[in-house]
DNA sequence: CCATCTTTGTGCACGCGTTCACAAAGACAT
DNA sequence: ATGTCTTTGTGAACGCGTGCACAAAGATGG
């Protein structure tokens, strides 16, 4: 970014810890499972449970967005809801284009868990010509040509990037040109974009990465505690300890 | 070096933090990209911008692997692309199997990213009896029955979800029992596994809905601060201001 | 109205991750 | 060799996130 001096506290998140932020979705999600049981309250140790996450975190994650439990009780389910479906700007619609309806923009057209929660997929765009009007899980495919168009009639705000990594960019730009403001991208590239627009990423090469990692690590230390009891023979090749420091031979 | 002091904190990952392990795939990324330019060294201040990151972090990072830069010159792309790879055991063959091959399985079946690196498909899992035998992407479905012959044949410990969320745990503990130690999990559910299991979601629901908050932020801020100029009206319902602390009437 | 019991809300301490800033290392020219 | 210039590697400070532990709040029963 390298933006000049920007003098405040970082990101300034009305409040509310980012880290928070992330896990409201995944409270609302477990609360509405209690709601459609009809279950009335839940306490903070049940419904952590059911979130995956330490009972005193979810706790304080609540009293960011106010005091809403009743001491003894616990939290009201629907009210609950209610209050993080707002907070979380979930009350109102989302506009949301898809652009890039290959393999993966289609998968994503024909989600059903859009719908369920405020967005609603307003357009699907691609730069091909030929699929250009074939429906897509109902919705016509429209020409990347009419873009801005699209995104200035629907109010759209919030953008998918399933194109090729190659054209994620430059879809970006014109996204962002066109006035939307936060970008979810599944290519695996980096996006640069002004200040002001949030991106975020899902990349399956990366999380695939890090559990490789691990996997890693875990095969080493069991190799390298226990020198028995080799469950199933694999993973040979160099394989030199869990601290493979031999520098090799570092080419100058 | 590093392998005395057994007082060590906590889970121990190895010595490289968790923060920095998945950066790397990023690294790895921007590094290969070099690497076909035939670029032969790279500058922490250059490859950091190429990642997305800040460059004293980017040092940081590449210090837990090693001294692998030269003052005044930079890292060597190759070397370093070597190294990382390594670290994060692309080095070796991980097969992988996918379950769950409707939109989002296929999708993924048919995504060119997995071989690239050290990922394979190994086999392609679904519990309709209708697919099995059926080729998607060149790769014969088989029926989930065979699950468990499939993981241990091919030495699986790598597993990708992509059922509906009502199956998800259920296959997951098949997997598990099965010999996998991690999940990627596309289901939008929390999954219970043993300690040693490593879970990664993959949530796009949350993903929007953390956007979604921004996005509301931004244009609560932007309608506080400037009063005039409103881009396109929308957003109505109650529409509270900024910090909506009407306590409407709470649901005793 | 009082006692007891449950559960929230949060003060506090701690560890991790980020960033700054700079000494040291080495390349390169003279 | 010696000096200069570039860039690494890292010490140190700081801020954020996490989790413990407990006082306060309020429900419930007598
Ligand atoms: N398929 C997966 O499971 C998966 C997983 C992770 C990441 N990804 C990434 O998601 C992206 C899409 O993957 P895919 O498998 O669907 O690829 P794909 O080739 O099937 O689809 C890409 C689509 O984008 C369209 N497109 C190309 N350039 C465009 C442009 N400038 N504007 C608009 N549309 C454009 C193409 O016409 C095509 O329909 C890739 O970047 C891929 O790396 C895919
Ligand atoms: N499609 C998307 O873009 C998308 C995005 C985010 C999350 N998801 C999630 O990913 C999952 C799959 O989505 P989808 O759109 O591909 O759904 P889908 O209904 O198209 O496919 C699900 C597949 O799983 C199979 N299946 C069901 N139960 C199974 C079991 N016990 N064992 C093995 N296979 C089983 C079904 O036969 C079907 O083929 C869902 O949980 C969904 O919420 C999908």
């Amino acid at each position: 970014m390298a933006t000049g001096r920007t003098h405040r506290p970082a990101t300034r998140s009305r409040g509310i810890p980012e880290a928070t932020v992330a896990r409201l979705p995944l409270y609302l999600r477990a609360l509405t499972a209690l709601s459609e049981r009809s279950v009335p309250t839940v306490s903070s140790e049940e419904l952590a449970a059911a979130a995956g996450v330490n009972s005193a975190k979810l706790r304080k994650d609540f009293s960011y967005l106010g005091s809403y439990g009743t001491r003894g009780v616990g939290y009201d389910v629907e009210y609950l809801v209610y209050q993080i479906s707002r907070e979380l700007g979930l009350t109102q619609d989302w506009p949301v284009v898809i652009v890039g309806i290959g393999n993966l923009g289609a998968a994503l057209a024909n989600y059903g868990g859009f719908a369920s929660r405020g967005f609603r997929v307003a357009a699907l765009i691609d730069a091909d010509p030929g699929m250009a009007g074939k429906p897509v899980a109902g919705i016509p495919v429209q020409h990347t040509d009419e873009l801005e168009k699209i995104i200035q009639d629907n109010g759209v705000s919030i953008g998918v990037i399933a194109t090729p990594a190659g054209a994620a960019q430059q879809v970006c730009d014109r996204l962002v040109a066109a006035g939307v403001t936060s970008i979810l991208n599944f290519a695996p590239t980096v996006l640069n974009v002004p200040e002001g627009v949030d991106v975020r990423k899902v990349d399956l090469s990366i999380e695939l990465q890090i559990l490789a990692f691990h996997e890693q690590r875990k095969a080493g230390e069991e190799a390298a505690a226990e020198a028995a009891v080799p469950a199933a023979a694999r993973k040979e090749s160099t394989d030199q300890g869990p601290d493979g420091d031999v520098p090799a031979v570092m080419p100058a």
